[in-house]
DNA sequence: TGATTCGGTGGACAATTTGCTCAGTCTCTG
DNA sequence: CAGAGACTGAGCAAATTGTCCACCGAATCA
């Protein structure tokens, strides 16, 4: 879908002050306020607003420690019950099929790095999976963010 | 930072339906309106929640190709400014330095594979950028989330 | 035991916002 | 030139918000 300056500004807006209304937006981008909420739900439509948050970050919560796993899987059965199992530990945040050496990539969090050793030991756990590679995130100099990418599709 | 059940479930049902409003909530949850108004407050304090969307979904906006890049790095200058660099190109949507054989991982999107070449040559023009390796995803089984984490942590 | 603090309840109030509708204007396009 | 699509500005009733308050029960502590 195309986007166009007015969208890139006000999702900027409400990523920026997010608990603003759509009366506020369209004072603070000066159009009116048929437009903003037109807007808001075209762009829901389209599926470019999946939704608004809360953003819950994990560290807050206690678990400080992210990492990357790789899983080397048995290729028989297919990804896809090694994807439900892998869905069913909280812990897990996100997982990929991916191309190269592994078969798929998870994003993990855990308490501390003792901790992150029990869940990869849930991750191992799960049938299909053969081996898996950790890298742990030190740090996150850039925080996942999508505003500069909306901004250059905006304009 | 400690959550409890009625934490939890406050961040659920605000996940499942973004648009409802503290009243709402608290005739949800079977609670007085100032006790969500507080327990918000509270999470919004602690950190736990860091805001509210709106989520954009990159492939709707026609970047359909997600990437891991891993990144080899001249170690003399530090990461700092690689990452700063990294920081300007909008289709990188995230950035870690990371354990291993690599010295950061970043997601990256792009508009194809072709796109996605383009990408990766921007990133290996930063200074200080030695040498990547790419890793695409083909699918996303599970989708970033944290709805099961805030339930094992809060009950 | 008695006092205090904390978190929750339930109610109240004015001010604001929402959801919805409508008529009018502008620009682009066939 | 007519029609479609997008935006404006306005209006209205209904709902929500922000902010008070008094009160209650449980836990804590001297």
């Amino acid at each position: 879908m195309t986007i166009d300056h007015l969208d890139a500004r006000l999702v900027a807006l409400l990523a920026a002050e997010p608990r603003i209304g759509v009366l506020e937006c369209s004072r603070r981008l000066d159009v009116a306020r048929g437009t903003v909420q037109a807007r808001l739900d075209r762009m829901a439509a389209k599926g470019v607003i999946t939704g608004y948050g809360p953003d819950i970050d994990p560290a807050a919560l206690g678990f400080d420690v992210t990492a990357f796993v790789t899983l080397h899987i048995r290729q028989v059965a297919g990804h896809v019950p090694v994807a439900d199992q892998l869905a069913g530990i909280p812990e897990v945040l996100e997982v990929h099929t991916i191309t190269g050496g592994g078969d798929m990539l998870c994003r993990v969090v855990a308490r501390s790095n003792a901790d992150l050793q029990r869940v990869i030991d849930l991750i191992v756990d799960v049938q299909g999976v053969v081996r898996t590679e950790s890298v742990i995130a030190l740090d996150t100099p850039v925080p996942y963010r999508t505003l500069p990418l909306v901004r250059a599709a905006g304009g």
